[in-house]
DNA sequence: AACCTTCCTTAGAATTGTTCTAAATTATTG
DNA sequence: CAATAATTTAGAACAATTCTAAGGAAGGTT
């Protein structure tokens, strides 16, 4: 895909979602959303996209990837206390988080079967579940 | 059980991980194993430990938290991000997440069945699956 | 294009949860 | 009860994130 296809339709599912295709959104989403799936936290985008001589400063960073949460092209992950990552891959997945390092790397849906769930509190209703598969050295 | 045998017990249990029953971390002991199962952070049992009339900095606060995780005596959880919460049931169970306002709930084991897990890389060894069962309002 | 309104970005300060440091205190052992 | 080693502590330091308020940019309307 040449690059002015890959910018257009950028611009075209920041529309979709509603927000407004600013130069600085679209260099944060051209990094985010190449086609493969990605862990990135703050920090790591900001330097990315500073380096990719598209200056955004470290707010927009976090508003962005917010923004980008809430309007589903995102999903945000917690596993160490004090440093969120986002996952660009918002498709039904699990992860594998590696205790040596604070790795994670996605677990194909198929290949963790939660065969049954528990009845949500009364008035409460299911959102979402997640797996996280702990593993260590052998 | 009458306070002296309570006292008693909470002495053994240190002894038994090896760590010196100080009267901090008998104070926090005794309230974090009291025979209910609990999720607490660590501003929560600083305030707590306070109100009981056992002054206990809270560097000590989170530094017993932390022994008595390696020592097997607490789990910790981390869900949202820039807060730990550790939980006095370390037996096989997983959560309830409420979206609402963070809270948290304990799932018996018996009402979740993770039926396949995935094969873990090369090198690799699963130390432990949590499943988080995200909940909001209906 | 000029204008207006609303949304967006930003630097830097502020906040939050946690960890570090180095000195004082306390538990245990001989 | 002295010696040693572990523990506690106040306060500073730190790291990730959020806030603030002011300037800048987008999109629509003439």
């Amino acid at each position: 895909m040449n690059n002015e296809k890959r910018y257009t339709q950028v611009i075209e599912k920041l529309r979709a979602v509603g927000l407004r295709p600013t130069r600085q959104r679209i260099a944060l989403a051209g990094l985010l959303f190449d086609g493969t799936d990605k862990h990135v936290c703050a920090e790591d985008l900001h330097r990315d996209v500073i380096n990719a001589a598209s200056p955004v400063s470290l707010a927009t960073v976090y508003n962005t990837l917010h923004q980008f949460t809430e309007a589903g092209l995102l999903r945000e992950i917690v596993i160490s206390a004090g440093r969120s990552y986002f996952d660009t891959n918002v498709s039904d997945h699990h992860h594998f988080y590696f205790e040596k390092d604070g790795g994670l790397e996605d677990i194909n849906s198929d290949e963790v079967v939660v065969a049954q769930l528990p009845t949500p509190p009364k008035g409460q209703k299911i959102s979402r579940v997640d797996v996280v598969v702990r593993v260590r050295e052998d």
